[in-house]
RNA sequence: GUGGCUGUAGCUCAAUUGGUUAGAGCACCGGUCUGUGGCACCGGGGGUUGCGGGUUCAAUUCCCGUCAGCCACCCCA
């Protein structure tokens, strides 16, 4: 029998428990600010709810079973379904535009690898019933908000943004037949992995004009709207988009995060259902995965809920970013913190400590004590490996069964207060040292 | 799913060309400092050297398998 969590799995000591408190607490503060409300759905759907919108070839990459009643569930690999499903059922009656997030528990059959594990948690931020690009700047600028919120800056991080139906219009004005597109973003996708040479050829192989590869690889490579527009001005087709793009630009700029934001069109999300403007977070050494992804995807609620309604989203997981602040020391450290501290210099005075720490208890702060005898120098090292504030330290020749004083100690600069016990209970709170 | 690298206490690491009861620091628990903490000193618990085979008089050390982790690919969240 083993003794560890399955692969890809993780325990949650409290010191990583406290990590991901921190992070989903940063997911919510943030969230709540941009006036986002929480939902969540089940962990387990049927599995029919996946392979409808991504094929049976999903199948291996779910944790799939059959359940008592002879049904086909599988746990949820992503929220978008599920939140599909919610929205669509009830679209009519909410408020538009719907602005919603979870952060659900995430599960994926696959091998594990840096930043990839079979299970994450993961906030899920969606727009639905806006198709202004006003939406699209206010969900970025709610993805790098949860950047700073987490004491990361445009230094550490980048947005690359692209946008599906500028790529559409380009791909169409070099004469890329459809089923080329597949092929064409795969090798987008790799830029900036695979030697350009290599890259090239795949793409001239497939039957695509060679001075097509490198107008479209020239225009791939502009980092900013000016530079894409001098290199295809030309193109009426695409005026539009610029536009678009160009209107996408000044609003973030408006909300106060255009420096985090880099135009990319070799940004490809995998998920084919995106038709307008996506992006991914990168951090700026290249040393991770993306910290997040997302973008609109105006026609997924009618192919999966029946109801068409402009629509957008990202998700972004707590297992890269994780491994981000941990690598920038933005983490925090557990920090154990009491209150009090209640000790005594005589073992029969413990149900007086316990008494005593009843009491504060009952007043709303947090107390520990020693559970068996000790002696008072243990204590006081107890009390402040335990981050206690205050020691309240009950020594028989004062406390005379209680009507007698306490000693209150703050273990931060040392100070002492002799008082009346029936008064400590009015002691105001101190930092903890 | 494919390939490569790695695997000794909770953590970081030791262990002479394979050689006898596998060590240390930190952490944890306790003792002294004659009863108020963070120091110092002393002591203790904790390892079937990932697991299973093989070679050998002898394996932590060499070989094979397996499991797990890391990295790349595939694919994506």
């Amino acid at each position: 029998m083993s003794r560890a969590a399955l692969p890809g799995f993780r325990d949650f000591y409290p010191q990583e428990f406290a990590e991901r408190a921190y992070v989903m607490d940063a997911w919510r503060e943030v969230t709540r600010r941009y006036g986002f409300v929480e939902y969540d759905g089940p962990p387990l759907e049927p599995l029919e709810l996946y392979t409808a919108k991504s094929g049976e070839e999903i199948v291996g990459q779910l944790y799939v079973f059959e359940d008592k009643g002879g049904r086909k569930v599988a746990l949820r690999p992503e929220m978008t379904p599920t939140f599909a499903r919610m929205v669509g059922a009830k679209l009519n009656a909410l408020r538009k535009p719907v602005r919603w997030f979870s952060t659900p528990q995430l599960f994926r059959y696959e091998r594990q690898q840096k930043g990839r594990l079979r299970e994450h948690f993961q906030l899920n931020v969606d727009i639905v019933g806006e198709a202004d690009v006003a939406a699209d700047a206010e969900l970025l600028a709610c993805a790098i908000d949860v950047m700073r919120e987490v004491g990361l800056t445009s230094k550490d991080v980048r947005a690359r943004v692209s946008d599906r139906r500028l790529i559409g219009a380009l791909l169409s004005h070099f004469e890329i037949a459809d089923k080329d597109q597949p092929l064409v973003y795969a090798v987008l996708d790799k830029l900036d992995r695979e030697p350009r040479d290599v890259l090239e050829k795949r793409l001239t192989d497939a039957g695509i004009a060679f001075h097509t590869v490198g107008s479209l690889f020239e225009a791939v490579a502009s980092r900013d709207l000016d530079e894409l527009r001098s290199r295809l001005g030309g193109m009426r087709a695409l005026d539009g988009h610029f536009e678009t793009l160009g209107r996408y630009f000044e609003l973030l700029e408006a909300l106060g995060v255009r420096d985090w934001v880099q135009l990319d069109l070799s940004v490809v999300r995998g998920l084919a259902y995106y038709t307008g403007i996506v992006f991914e977070l990168f951090d700026n050494e290249g040393e991770f995965r993306a910290i997040c992804g997302g973008g609109r995807y105006d026609d997924l609620l009618a192919t999966l809920g029946g109801t068409a309604a402009p629509a957008l989203g990202f998700g972004m997981g707590d297992v890269v970013l994780g491994e981000l602040l941990r690598s920038r020391k933005l983490m925090p450290a557990l920090e154990p913190a009491v209150d009090f501290w209640v000790a005594c210099d005589d073992d029969a005075l413990l149900p007086d400590v316990m008494s005593v720490a009843a009491k504060l208890r009952g007043s709303g702060r947090s107390v520990e004590y020693s559970l068996k005898g000790q002696q008072l120098s243990r204590q006081m090292k107890a009390a402040a490996s335990a981050g206690a504030g205050q020691v309240v330290i009950l020594l028989r020749d004062q406390w005379s069964g209680g009507s007698g004083t306490v000693t209150v100690k703050t273990l931060a600069d040392g100070t002492e207060r002799v008082v009346r016990s029936d008064v400590l209970l009015n002691f105001p709170m101190q930092d903890n040292g």
